[in-house]
DNA sequence: CGGCTGACGATGA
DNA sequence: GTCATCGCCAGCC
C-alpha cells in the first residue's frame, strides 16, 4: 500500500482512466504520481506499454496538447485518427480545444485515491 | 554498478 | 512571442 511499486503500472492504470473525448498531459500524470518531474518518464512508460491496447495513449499529449508520440503509433495518422473519433478536433498535430478537453487526474482522480483504487506518494 | 535514454516542462535570452 | 537550453525522475543497457 505504500509507495507504488511500479511507476510504470501507475500511469497505465491513469491513462487508463481518461473518459472517451478527453485528454491529459504528461506532467499531469507524473504529478499525480507525486513525480512532477517525472514528465518524461511517465512518456517513456508510454513507450513500452505501446504493446498495450488497452491503454488510450492517444489520449495522453504533451503540455501543449501536441500529438508528439503520433510518431510511436503504428501509423502517424493513427492518433490523429483516433482522437478525431472521439470528437477532438486535432489540427497540424495540435488539439484545438485542448484546454477544454484536457482531463486533470488530479482533480478527477480524487475519489480513486479515497478508495485506495490509486496510491500515490506523499 | 554507471551511464544513457526519453511520447516533457519550465525557465532564460 | 519564439527559440534555445537545462533539469527531471524512473527504467533499461
Amino acid at each position: 500500500m505504500p509507495l507504488p511499486k511500479n511507476f510504470y503500472d501507475d500511469v497505465y492504470k491513469i491513462v487508463k482512466k481518461i473518459p472517451s473525448g478527453r485528454v491529459t498531459s504528461y506532467g499531469a500524470i507524473a504529478e499525480v504520481l507525486g513525480a512532477k518531474g517525472a514528465s518524461r518518464t511517465v512518456g517513456y512508460a508510454m513507450n513500452k506499454s505501446h504493446a498495450s491496447p488497452s491503454i488510450p495513449a492517444h489520449r495522453v499529449v504533451n503540455r501543449a496538447g501536441l500529438l508528439t508520440g503520433k510518431h510511436h503509433f503504428g501509423s502517424i495518422n493513427e492518433m490523429e485518427s483516433l482522437l478525431n473519433k472521439e470528437g477532438i478536433r486535432v489540427i497540424n498535430n495540435k488539439i484545438q480545444n485542448f484546454q477544454e478537453i484536457f482531463w486533470n487526474p488530479i482533480i478527477e482522480l480524487q475519489k480513486d485515491i479515497e478508495t485506495s483504487e490509486i496510491e500515490f506518494p506523499e
